[in-house]
DNA sequence: AACCAAAATGAGCACGTGAACATTTGACAA
DNA sequence: TTGTCAAATGTTCACGTGCTCATTTTGGTT
């Protein structure tokens, strides 16, 4: 049987001098045949490998690294991996890694506490990483001075730039003024906006998108409403902006635009129960393009990020040669469904 | 400023000879400092710590984990993260592993194919993790036959259990078996199975758990209907269900067992859209727990799985010096709503 | 001042590997 | 056979650390 040896020593695994030995070479041949380097006879190279698969050779990774220099794995700290967004991101980051081979190394900061960057980085760099990922969700208290360990390419999930680090995020802001337009375009001029809460940094940029956009088309915006991203809270909106519809006048909505899907369902639950269409009556709009098989008869036009994209794009920065501090805004594309109608004229 | 040397050695960062022949100490009396170790003078503490901080050190994890044997990371495996149950469990892992100062080196095993236990195995073995943890979704082809790395803790995330591994996972077979029998206590004998797809192993488990409970009550068992986990698939389910309950009769279903909730959610909306109540006319129970947040109104009577603690007992099983094989199968419990009519006499 | 135990510090080894360099083997032409 | 050259294999070194053991310094007691 294979492994009957792995515990002769110390508890640690066969090392390339006791497959050497046992295959009556030297420990450099070994090395070849690990690496699969040329210049091995055949007959010798299986001798290698026959030793290796009775001993069960693992080759040791701290031998390799310490001479190479390198782990072929990136750090990836995480503040909430719960977050669906933070998922799909992951998943982008995974899918990179695996096409260059490297492996991910994750750890999660604790709790619901905003944490500092330098923590984040000084407990990562301590790992066998070549470079490193620090997703940031709600705004970090050290953004600002936080300075990237030496020698490590550091990059940061965020929507903000930084000065030392290159930035990436999905374009929060970009999102809801393409959206808004669109909904400008469509004749809705009277609009309600449905904030996520005050302190994610995305609902921030979300909100301030529509605003400026606004703002641009020389359009009043009406005051905000705020959810908290849940189903509940949108229904709750929902319930206010069904009032303000059915009261009429030249104030009354003709569009909501939700800072995300849940809430924009809960605000369709609301209007739908209030006895009004959508989007005959008032036309809904979400983002992040969540509900995919979760919803029956999913209608909803919302915005898809990038996520897998902008898993992508970190993990070639955190790799990358280039030392250039870049702040990168991943577009997002618009997905027509049919909870928007054009009212023009 | 700090740092400024980092590229001075080839890229590579300071070592500790360095940091000791700047504070003129001996490079043991480095590594002293750095390890917390008792024996240090408070001035040669301060003189070290000033060096280091100026040559940007950073203690190599190689050198160390050479040295030591131990790489305080485990490895996990995962072959979909995007599946929600996944995230979960992974977020459990994270949670152990911080509490134990562990990271986790984590791969992806690629697409849409099936995958071998022993490729995983192996890939994740020439990584430096201390153990391991191996997602299992669909069936692996060498499940029976797999041997774990000689030395490396290796634990499977699966259902089924393993002559070599320990196994952990939700207990799917009694999960439904929990709500079958919960069914048929409050008077619902005659219920439809609405199952996930064929090739998921939860999904056949699930289904196994309602027809053996079905049949030690002495209930035969209606044909089962087959979605695919999407809430539409749901929906052209509950439609058909809908038409058996408006035709009436001694074999009209007066409840609904669906293998998840977003089937469970399509369900409804087709009975609802038919006209029926529920759980006036039609009880419904949904698997998971997932609709939270998601939806306004989350009414679902349905069950949720210990995902978080499967996690954990994975961690710990993964690290645990116990060469004991198990196979844990973490309960889960009923979250009670208000779907489910108590028809009883 | 001399001595001694305890504390502080230093020296050297071993961990397992990859690369550079040195040596041996083997094939083939002269 | 001999000489030549390339392929195959072996030797040595360095990577950065923690541990064991040896040495020096310190602080207090005789």
């Amino acid at each position: 049987m294979e492994g009957m040896d792995q515990q002769t020593r110390n508890g640690r695994s066969a090392s390339a001098a006791e497959v050497a030995a046992l295959a009556g070479v030297s420990r450099q041949t070994v090395s070849r045949v690990v690496n699969g380097m040329p210049n091995v006879t055949e007959k010798t190279r299986k001798r290698v490998l026959a030793a290796m698969e009775e001993l069960g050779f693992r080759p040791n990774f701290a031998g390799a690294a310490l001479r190479g220099g390198s782990y072929r794995s990136i750090g990836l700290c995480m503040y909430n991996i719960t977050r669906v967004g933070n998922l799909a991101t992951l998943e982008g980051i995974m899918q990179a890694a695996r096409e260059h081979d490297f492996a991910v190394t994750m750890i999660e900061m604790g709790g619901d506490k905003p944490y500092a960057l330098a923590d984040a980085s000084r407990r990562m760099v301590e790992r066998p990483v070549d470079g490193m990922i620090l997703n940031m969700n709600r705004m970090a208290p050290d953004f600002e001075e936080f300075v990237p360990q030496p020698g490590v390419r550091t990059v940061i999930l965020s929507m903000y730039a930084h000065p030392r680090c290159t930035t990436i995020d999905s374009d929060q802001y970009g999102s809801c003024e393409l959206l808004t337009n669109y909904l400008l375009e469509h004749g809705h001029s009277n609009m309600r906006f449905v904030a996520g809460p005050e302190n994610s940094i995305s609902s921030r940029f979300r909100e301030a998108g529509w605003r400026d956009t606004l703002g641009r088309a020389h359009v009043d915006a009406a005051p905000m409403l705020r959810g908290d991203w849940s189903a509940d809270s949108g229904y709750a909106m929902g319930e206010r902006i069904a009032a303000e519809v059915l009261a009429g006048g030249s104030q009354a909505p003709t569009a909501v635009l939700a800072a995300n899907d849940q809430m924009a369902l809960g605000v369709i639950a609301a209007l739908e129960n209030a006895g009004l269409s959508v989007p005959d009556d008032v036309s809904v709009v979400g983002i992040d393009d969540a509900l995919e098989g979760l919803v029956p008869h999913n209608r909803l036009t919302t915005l898809r990020f990038d996520l897998r994209g902008v898993g992508k794009l970190a993990f070639e920065a955190a790799i990358g040669e280039s030392s250039s501090i870049e702040a990168i805004h991943v577009p997002s594309t618009l997905v027509e469904r049919s909870t928007v109608r054009d009212i023009r004229g």
